[in-house]
RNA sequence: GCGCUCGUAGCUCAGUUGGAUAGAGUGUUUGGCUACGAACCAAAAGGUCAGGGGUUCGAAUCCCUUCGAGCGCACCA
């Protein structure tokens, strides 16, 4: 259990036997640090419960916590506030237990199965930078679920069904006519794939822009979908070979942003299920047909708002993604029964996934306990407040974006380095922590107002910064080694900035049960500067090494071990790599 | 028309499950490298939390309303 969790457990029992009821004490950083370190606000609501004033059930509660030796300075404020401080002792214990084991310090959540849904690359696109959030929370998500005890399974959910599918082929029937898949009696013989992935980057854009422009390639994209939808022998195979090419390319991009899935299924896997899943749905007598699609009605009694029915079978009689999803959701159920599976993904798909999961609820293709939750995501736009362009009015890839900041970051470089190899390895790392940080930054649904120059920017509260005061930490422990010092004895502390430290590191379990809760990240990226910069504060105000005082000196160095574990377990959770140098 | 998200310092954003004097970064001004890595540290200035009303011991937070912004509303994904 975590050292906080216990107090708030103790401070329960205590409030508990002076007669009150109350379930859960909670203790948190005050807000007049003048009056104590820590602040209790129970009174208010037992107060009104009990109907006396919060002073007087106060006064009562802090009579119970003057007899305890681990609080001192316990006062009450205002109409109520329980304001206390911990002692030395506790604080140094506190610190001795952390030394141990910081995952001692960190509370488990209920054991759950959980699938995430993120990254959404689409075969043969490039990632772009709306590409970037759904891999960055996404991932992050992953890795904290993990390590709060959930068992997790990320799937990169490939778009590969959809009409780029159809575009891509019929600009390769154009440009290589004499590929044997596109002969009529094609029979599954291997062939080569003529084309790299440069060509690839290529043709795509360029097969969009003919079918925007020409409704018969459009209308010819629409039918060679359809056809690979139906597993067309010769479309399917050449499809196949041009997404292993653009899944090599994706992997890279997301292996750069440290993120990485424990499946590669896309839409085509999920329709597999289809039929079976459409058979279900017709025993259910749930299809209907309206204008000439096959649907299913959606509407609860309770909905205030117009809620469209969902379709299944478009009146071409080709999918849509709204049988793909729900598809997929039978499959996952099928293989995996999990029991929630988080759906990582721009916002403006709301209304489409409360679609999905009222679908899938209704004909129990899912069960009441099967949580589905959809965790959106603010849109990436532009200063002018819309989807984010490129001056010439395109999309801005993620690759690119990352060597613009990569650019800054490698002027800054420690002359040191002078491997080339080396500098373009770290440099890249430090500009993907900027990129990541900045991402992470802002509250999950906060939309997101995107400009290359704020990812550039690599002082102050920055992935840069937190790289920088975690190698020089490590720089600083490993000095100490070569000085003699195997483990370090805590015995003492200096003064409130010491102290400080171990209060931040103290509250990282609630921090961590909030962004679980709350599906967001930011709330770790700010404690991780938080804790650095106390960090940093510190480490100016005291000269470790050269100290005299022993005592002090190895208790100061076990504070750096802590924070410098601390900051490689947030910041992998963030996934965020960190090099040994910079 | 219906629905969703939002409006906080010059700028970019936290704070929204009701708590005390609304915070951070950046920018501006200023101080700190003969000591462990200055991508660092310290300090100052900067606010009618869009406007109005309500709920209560207490509201940036909850409710109502006005104004403003963005997004979504069946055969693209």
């Amino acid at each position: 259990m975590s050292i906080i969790k216990d107090v708030e457990k103790e401070l329960t029992t205590i409030i508990q036997t002076l007669g009150y009821k109350i379930e859960k004490v909670t203790l948190q950083p005050s807000g007049r640090p003048d009056l104590g370190e820590f602040q209790i606000n129970d009174a208010f609501p037992l107060a009104k419960e009990n109907h006396c004033s919060p002073r007087e059930i106060a006064e009562k509660i802090t009579q119970e916590l003057k007899k305890e030796k681990k609080f001192k300075n316990i006062n009450i404020a205002g109409a109520g506030f329980i304001n206390l401080s911990f002692s030395e002792k506790f604080y140094l214990d506190s610190l001795k237990k952390l030394s141990k084991d910081i995952q001692s310090n960190i509370d488990k959540e209920p054991k759950k199965k959980i699938i995430i849904d993120y990254g959404g690359a689409n075969v043969a696109k490039i990632l772009h930078v709306g590409h970037l959030r759904s891999a960055n929370i996404g991932e992050a998500l992953k890795r904290l679920a993990k390590l709060l005890g959930g068992e997790v399974i990320g799937d990169v959910h490939l778009g590969d069904s959809g009409l780029q599918a159809g575009m891509v082929i019929s600009e390769m029937k154009e440009r290589y006519p004499n590929l044997p898949c596109f002969k009529e009696n094609y029979q599954k013989e291997d062939f080569h794939l003529p084309i790299t992935s440069e060509d690839l980057s290529i043709i795509y854009p360029e097969a969009s822009k003919k079918a925007k422009e020409n409704e018969e390639k459009m209308e010819e994209a629409r039918k060679i979908t359809a056809l690979i939808q139906k597993k067309h022998l010769g479309y399917t195979t050449l499809w196949n070979k041009i997404k292993d090419l653009s899944i090599i390319e994706i992997k890279k991009i997301y292996e750069d942003l440290n993120t990485s899935f424990d499946l590669w299924e896309g839409e085509l896997d999920s329709f597999q299920y289809i039929p079976e899943m459409l058979n279900d749905l017709r025993d259910k007598n749930l299809l209907q047909q309206s204008e000439g699609a096959t649907v299913m009605d959606i509407k609860e009694e309770s909905d205030k708002k117009e809620m469209p029915p969902i379709i299944l079978i478009k009146s071409n009689g080709a999918y849509i993604y709204e049988t793909t999803d729900l598809a997929t959701i039978y499959g996952r159920v099928k293989r995996f029964s999990p029991d929630e599976i988080w759906y990582v993904v721009d916002s403006r798909q709301e209304l489409h996934f409360e679609q999905v999961f009222r679908a899938a609820k209704k004909s129990e293709i899912v069960s009441k306990n099967t949580k589905l939750e959809f965790i959106g995501f603010g849109t990436m736009n532009g200063l002018d407040g819309k989807p984010f362009k490129t001056r010439d009015g395109g999309v801005m890839s993620l690759s690119f974006l990352i060597s613009l900041v990569n650019k800054e970051t490698r002027k800054r470089l420690n002359p040191m380095i002078t491997d080339k190899k080396e500098q373009e390895e770290i440099s890249k790392m430090i500009a993907i922590s900027a990129v990541k940080y900045a991402d992470f930054l802002p509250y999950r649904t906060t939309d997101y107002i995107f400009e290359p120059s704020k990812f550039a920017d690599l002082e102050g509260k920055t992935g840069p910064y937190l790289l920088y005061s975690t190698i020089r930490m490590k720089s600083l422990l490993k000095k100490s080694e070569k000085m003699g010092y195997q483990s370090y004895k805590i015995s003492k502390l200096k003064n409130e900035t010491d102290k400080e430290i171990i209060q931040i590191l103290i509250t990282l379990p609630k921090i961590l049960k909030k962004s679980y809760e709350f599906k967001s990240l930011n709330d770790i990226a700010e404690f991780l500067y938080k804790l650095t910069n106390t960090y940093n504060k510190f480490y100016s105000e005291h000269h470790i090494l050269t100290c005299e005082d022993e005592n002090l000196k190895t208790t100061w160095l076990s504070l750096t071990e802590v924070v410098y574990q601390t900051n490689l377990l947030l910041l992998d959770i963030l996934g965020i790599r960190v090099p040994e140098k910079m």
